[in-house]
DNA sequence: TTTAATACATCGTATAACAAAGTATATAAA
DNA sequence: TTTATATACTTTGTTATACGATGTATTAAA
C-alpha cells in the first residue's frame, strides 16, 4: 500500500501526464468521455474519474485543442464524442517532443 | 515560443516531476538550497525560482524524507545543507519504479 | 555608492485532480 | 415490482503546489 506522499506525488504527476494521454489517445480514436476512462484505464493502467476527465475535456475545448459532437444512440444516453483538432495535434506534437526530452534527461542520470 | 497551454502545461508537469528530481539529486549530493536551482538547472535543464525550491524542500522535510543542517561558511550567509533520510530513499525507489512504469506506458504505444 | 550575485523565507494567486453529489437511461437481479 | 448496477454526462467544494512578488541579509564588483 502506497503512504499519503506518494499517493499525492501519483496525483500531481497525473496533473501533468493527463493532458498528454488524452490528446495522444483522442489522436488515435475518437472517443466519448466515459469510454476515455475506460480507455486509459486498458490501454495505460491509468485510473481516473469522471470529475477529472470531464473538466479536462471542456478545458482542452477552451483551448481549441478539441471539438466535440454530440451522437444519438439507438438506446441509452446521447454520447459526446471529442475530436483532436489541428491545433491539438500541433500542441500534441510539442509535448511529445518536451516528454521525450524529459524522459532523456532521466535516463542520462 | 510558447503558447500559454504549452506553458502553462510545463508548469503542471513541473509539480510531478520536481519532488522525484530533487531527491534523486540529494541522493547523489548533499545540496543547500540555491545550489540546488543551479544543479537542476545545469545538469537537467529545468528552471525553478526559490518561491518553488524552498517551500518544496520544507514539505519534503515534513514528510522527514529530508533532514537539513546549517553550514556557516567562512564569509557570507549561513547555508542550510539539505540530506536525504532512509524514508526518503526508499520513497525515491518507489517513485522510480513508478517513473519507469510511465516511461514505458509512454514508449509502447 | 550602487548594482549584482549569493542565500534564505513567505504571502497571495492560479491551476487542476478528485470526492461527492446530482441527473438520466437501460438492464439484470431480488 | 422494486432495487441494484452499469452507462453517460455535469457541477461544487476542497486540496495541493508552482510561481510571481516581495522581503531580509551578506559580499564583491562596477
Amino acid at each position: 500500500m502506497k503512504n499519503e506522499f506518494l499517493k499525492n506525488w501519483d496525483t500531481q504527476l497525473k496533473k501533468g501526464l493527463l493532458p498528454f494521454f488524452v490528446l495522444q489517445a483522442l489522436n488515435q480514436k475518437e472517443c466519448y468521455g466515459y469510454e476515455l476512462i475506460q480507455t486509459l484505464k486498458d490501454s495505460l493502467g491509468i485510473e481516473v474519474t469522471e470529475s477529472t476527465i470531464y473538466p479536462l475535456l471542456i478545458r482542452l475545448m477552451k483551448e481549441d485543442l478539441l471539438i466535440h459532437k454530440w451522437v444519438e444512440q439507438q438506446s441509452g444516453i446521447p454520447r459526446k464524442y471529442y475530436f483532436i483538432t489541428e491545433v491539438g495535434k500541433s500542441n500534441l506534437a510539442e509535448m511529445q517532443k518536451s516528454i521525450v526530452e524529459i524522459i532523456e534527461k532521466i535516463q542520462q542520470q
